[in-house]
DNA sequence: GCCGTTTTCGGCCCGACTGTTTTCAGTCG
């Protein structure tokens, strides 16, 4: 079979690879340097810019931070044979069942070599019979009680609650800060950890707690009260799992040295380790308790020469590296800290630089609220401007708008305009809204699986504002998918390019689009592409959205609410794209009305320039 | 296996907690 015959592997299918050999090579005792290295190239490859293996594969080898010349010429091997001979060779040599047995909870390589060897366990199957049994204990290094444990983690193991989208994560771990915060001897709670770094998807909580009694707060985090286990607790730290819930990390922290602690407890590891590797290069051991200074023999001094700085706030142990201040969402070893070193990190957008919201739906459609209500909530939220962007009409099962129900809503959406401006002469404006609100008559515009437009150009010149998306026909060739996103994007009439990739997070993949072709197009009309907040999208995603504004595209962050309380869900499209390291700048709806109505406006012109 | 404005060889982040191999290895985050 000629090399072309067959699809290249994505970067998934290569991160797959090497996670699996790094895998591997762990259970068969390898140095874990040579495992790491592994691992590292996989997450490097898996979040790389572009199709690593068509580019190998012709000598386009772009460096790729944690790829070298061996992971490289295996990449190659694959993606000009279909084959990787080393790969090969461990399969052979040992059963790829067996890394699944590295996800139990309290099995890790060591473990899962010993009853391979010793009982020829090859799968979970096989564990948990051999654990029923009673045939582990026994092993070297495995008694009577750690074959229960093992049992006890193969059962957590089919019941573990998936990752927690955004906004539940949040809502679970402001309960249980509400518990914890009242609590005697606790000055503070803060929450760290991925939900702190905004991340889409949250596995556990981490909650660091400010006290001089750790024992009391352990003692009272673990019971009574909602508990369901508790795997693990000591004298500093402890985690509890919740009841249908995720598991929560405490780690208590003394007042007043907390920079380190926040360091170390927010992550990512990735970049923690990186901080680490700075610290010792400057002669300083780097851990959550602070900076302890290294002797001669490269070990932390210890007795009367023993020295260690603590800093109150985060910023001063970045300081004490030479580094700016790094906001959570960067942490993620992805440049942030050669950009901290040389002061030129992005200022990110925050909720407050956005004066609207271009994307929402109401009840004419397949929202659940009326317009008047959506319209008075984004109002009162202080919004400068709200876009109603109901179904265009082949939408049907979103009851989307034929032309004449348009015609219908731009006479409701003018007669309530009319009143926020007697509202505003009349000096009877609610509170929190701010003068000169305006809804914006938009749509959502499907775009046909033909590649064609819902609406005709006619029509489509009469809204203020037009958010067009793909959501039929997801399954046509990357080549017909991106010819409709580049029709859409190349619409004189088509301002915002809405949940671009079409995912639904742990539910739909995304469209298999060439996203360098939509970036391009996207940055040469001035086409904003979005980044909605809706939770379970989230898309642009974060690295998508760095490339976009790397690219030169303009971005909208936008809530895609459906009802009045998800127009709150602008918080989370801000988080993404804080990790996507966009600027106000970047973002149309953080202009002033009348600036953002004038982009719109001269989308024809900027089309017919290019 | 990767990497280098101290190195192309010799390093490669750090500590808590658990259980057991009673002085430390395995696992985890």
């Amino acid at each position: 079979m000629a090399p072309d015959a067959r699809p290249a592997p994505g970067n998934d299918d290569l991160a797959r690879i090497f996670h699996e050999i790094g895998d591997m090579l762990e259970v068969r005792g390898e140095l874990v340097f040579k495992v790491q290295a592994y691992h590292r190239a996989a997450d490097a490859i898996a979040r790389a810019p572009f199709d690593v293996a068509p580019a190998y594969a012709v000598g386009d080898r772009r460096p790729i931070p944690g790829v070298g010349s061996a992971i490289g010429d295996k990449i190659v091997e694959l993606a000009t044979t279909g084959r990787m001979m080393f790969h090969d060779r461990l399969r052979a040599e040992m059963p790829a069942s067996l890394v699944e047995l590295l996800a139990v909870p309290g099995v890790g390589p060591k473990t899962v070599r010993v009853v391979w060897q010793g009982l020829g366990v090859e799968t979970l199957d096989d564990l948990r019979h051999a654990a029923e049994a009673g045939k582990l204990r026994g092993l070297r290094g495995i008694s009577a009680a750690t074959e229960q444990r093992i049992l006890d983690g193969i059962r957590q193991l089919d019941d573990r609650p998936q990752r927690m989208l955004i906004d539940r994560a949040q809502s679970v771990a402001d309960d249980v800060v509400a518990q914890l915060a009242g609590a005697p001897g606790v000055h503070r709670v803060v929450q760290a950890g991925s939900l702190r770094r905004r991340r889409e998807t949250v596995g556990d909580l981490d909650l660091l707690v400010e006290t001089e009694d750790p024992d009391a707060v352990i003692a009272r985090f673990l019971g009574p009260g909602p508990v369901d286990r508790a795997p693990g607790a000591g004298r500093v730290r402890a985690s509890v799992t919740l009841p249908r819930g995720p598991r929560v990390d405490i780690m208590t922290m003394p007042a007043g040295v907390g920079g380190t602690y926040l360091l170390h407890f927010t992550g990512s590891a990735a970049h923690n380790v990186a901080l680490r590797e700075i610290a010792r290069d400057r002669g300083w051991s780097l851990s959550e308790k602070g900076f302890l200074r290294l002797g001669a023999d490269g070990e932390p001094m210890t007795g009367a020469e023993a020295e260690l700085r603590t800093f109150p706030d985060v910023a001063g142990a970045y300081r004490f590296l030479d580094l700016s201040y790094i906001e959570p969402e960067l942490r993620e070893d992805r440049g942030e800290i050669a950009a901290a070193r040389e002061d030129r990190l992005p200022t990110l957008v925050t909720l407050g630089d956005l004066c609207g919201d271009l994307h929402s739906h109401s009840d004419w459609s397949d929202g659940v609220h009326s317009i008047e209500a959506m319209a008075e909530t984004a109002r009162r939220r202080g919004h400068a401007y709200q876009a109603l962007t109901d179904h265009s009409q082949s939408l049907a099962i979103a009851r989307g708008l034929d032309p004449a129900r348009v015609e219908q809503q731009r006479r409701v959406i003018a007669a309530l305009n009319a009143r926020y401006v007697a509202d505003d002469e009349a000096g009877t404006r609610p509170e929190g809204a701010v003068p000169g609100f305006r809804l914006l008559h938009g749509c959502e515009l499907e775009v046909r699986a033909d590649g064609t437009l819902d609406y005709d150009d006619d029509l489509l010149s009469r809204f203020d504002i037009v958010v067009a998306s793909v959501h039929v026909a997801r399954r046509q060739t990357r080549a017909e998918l991106t010819r409709r996103t580049l029709n859409a994007i190349r619409s004189p009439h088509v301002d915002v390019i809405a949940h671009p990739a079409g995912r639904m997070i742990q539910e739909r993949a995304d469209l298999d689009l060439d996203w360098e072709a939509v970036f391009e197009a996207a940055a040469a009309t001035g086409t904003a592409l979005e980044i909605n907040g809706s939770p379970p999208r989230l898309d642009l995603s974060a690295e998508r959205a760095r490339q976009a504004i790397e690219a030169g595209c303009l971005v909208a962050i936008d809530s895609d609410a459906h009802r009045t309380t998800e127009l709150d869900s602008l918080r989370w499209g801000v988080g993404q794209a804080r990790r996507g390291w966009v600027e106000a700048r970047h973002v149309v709806n953080a202009r002033p009305l009348a600036d953002l109505l004038a982009w719109a406006a001269g989308k024809p012109q900027r089309v017919g320039s290019h």
